[in-house]
DNA sequence: AAATATTTTTAGACAAACCTAAAAAAAATA
DNA sequence: TATTTTTTTTAGGTTTGTCTAAAAATATTT
C-alpha cells in the first residue's frame, strides 16, 4: 500500500461520503464539502485519476475506483478507531472527538491501527454509532432507521445520533439515551408524532418528534 | 500558542537535540541530522528567525530562543508520551516505538496530550528512559551514570539504555533488566571490569563491561 | 599573510496544493 | 432550438519546502 498525502486522503474520504448518497460526485459538491474551490478540486481529480484512485472524465463527475474505496475504508477505520479511543479511554466528549481524529487519522502505520484496534477490544461502532471497518476493510452496513420508523414493541439498539449539538447532547444525557442503549417504541401519537419509549430498568417516557428523528437504531427483522 | 508545520517542528526538535551537545548549531550539522541540504537549512532558519523561534545571524550558526525551546519541549513531550503509550498499552517493542511516534508527535491538540498524559498515569520516563516534560514544559534533568560509575551498594534505578539493537534487547530481556528496574552494584572486578549486580527478588548476577556501559541509572546522593 | 579548502548563503527552479479570473462545456429556460 | 445560466476546466499565480549550482564568507594550511 502506497503512501498518500493528508490532502489526498481528505479528498478520498470526502468522495466516499458524498457518493454514499449521490452515486457520482460533482466538482462543486466536493469543493463545498472540503471548503475549497472548484478549480482546486479539478486539479486534485486529475492527480487522483493518474493514481487510479478515482474514475473521472472531464465534466462528468467522478467516483472512487476499487483502490480508492479500499483507501477510503482504511482512513475511515483509522478515524473511527481514534474516535473510540478518545471517547472511551481519554474521556473526550462526543463533540470534541471528531476534530482530533481528523488529525490522527492521517498517521498511516497499519500496525499502529491494528494494535490500537486490539487494545480497544475490536469495537464495532464509534462513539457516534458509525460502524468501524475491520482490518480487511469490511464494514457493517445493516440498515438503521430513525425512531419514527421503528416497528412498535420491538427491541432496538441506538446506533447513531445525527445532530450532536450541545443542546442535543444535554437532552440525550438527561434522558439517558446513548449509543448502544436498548429501547422499544411503545406508542406513536398522531397528534404531535411524539413517541412513548421504554428503556430497560427505566420508566417509559415521551420524546418529541424532532428528537425521535435524530435518533437512529437497529433491530432484527 | 501558534501552530507550526511538521517541517518547522522537526527543525526545532533537531536543533534542540544538537544544541544539548554543542551549544550553537551549524548549518551542516543540522542538514546532516535532518537528511536535507544546507541550502534548505538556511531557508528554514530565515523563516524560524522571523517567527522568533531561533537566534540566527548569517554565517554564525543558531540556537533556540526561549520560545523555540518551549516549543521543542512541547514536541518532545508529545513524542515521549506517545512512545510510552505505544510500548505500554499497545505492546510495541522499544525499537518500533520511535518511528510511529515521529508521526504522532505532530498532532498538536494540547488537550489530547494532557489527557493522554493523565490516562497513562503521568509517566516520568519514556521506554528509552528519557524524561518526559510535564504540561508546563518542565523536564527532569537529574544526571544519570552508567553502571560502571555507580557507587557500590547504592540503590539505583535503570533510567536509560543507549544501545537498543535486537541483540541488546534479547540480553536485557534474559537478565530481566528494563527501565525502572531497581538494582545495586555489589562488586567490580578489575580483571575484566565485569560487575556483580543484585536486583530485588533475584539472585545476584554478573554482567560484562560492555553491557554495563550501555545501561544508565540514577541514584540519590 | 596569501593561497586553498570548507562552509554557508544566494539565486533560480521545481512540485504540491491552493488561489482568481477567464474560457469552455453542459444544463436550464425562454 | 436558441439563448441564458450554471458548472467545470484551463491558464497563470502564490506559498511552502525542497533542490542544484554558483557566489560569498569563513577557516585552514602553507
Amino acid at each position: 500500500m502506497l503512501n498518500y498525502s493528508t490532502s489526498e486522503e481528505n479528498y478520498i474520504k470526502a468522495i466516499f461520503h458524498l457518493q454514499q448518497a449521490d452515486g457520482t460526485v460533482t466538482t462543486n459538491e466536493l469543493a463545498a464539502e472540503l471548503n475549497t474551490k472548484p478549480a482546486s478540486v479539478t486539479d486534485m481529480m486529475k492527480k487522483l485519476k493518474t493514481k487510479k484512485l478515482v474514475h473521472y472524465e472531464a465534466y462528468h463527475g467522478f467516483r472512487l475506483s476499487n483502490e480508492g474505496r479500499k483507501l477510503a475504508l482504511i482512513i475511515i477505520r483509522r478515524h473511527r478507531l481514534w474516535e473510540f479511543f478518545l471517547a472511551e479511554k481519554l474521556k473526550f466528549s462526543w463533540e470534541e472527538v471528531h476534530a482530533v481524529a481528523e488529525d490522527l487519522e492521517h498517521v498511516s502505520s497499519k500496525k499502529l491501527i491494528d494494535k490500537l484496534d486490539e487494545f480497544l477490544g475490536f469495537p464495532r461502532f464509534d462513539p457516534h454509532g458509525d460502524p468501524i471497518p475491520d482490518a480487511n476493510g469490511k464494514i457493517e452496513t445493516s440498515k438503521q432507521v430513525c425512531l419514527q420508523d421503528l416497528p412498535l414493541n420491538t427491541l432496538a439498539v441506538v446506533s447513531h445520533v445525527s445532530d450532536q449539538s450541545n443542546e442535543m447532547l444535554e437532552l440525550l444525557g438527561h434522558k439517558k439515551i446513548r449509543i448502544g442503549t436498548k429501547l422499544e417504541v411503545r406508542k406513536k401519537f398522531n397528534f404531535d408524532h411524539s413517541l412513548e419509549i421504554k428503556i430497560r430498568q427505566q420508566q417509559a417516557m415521551n420524546i418529541s418528534e424532532q428528537l425521535s428523528k435524530n435518533i437512529f437504531a437497529k433491530y432484527d427483522e
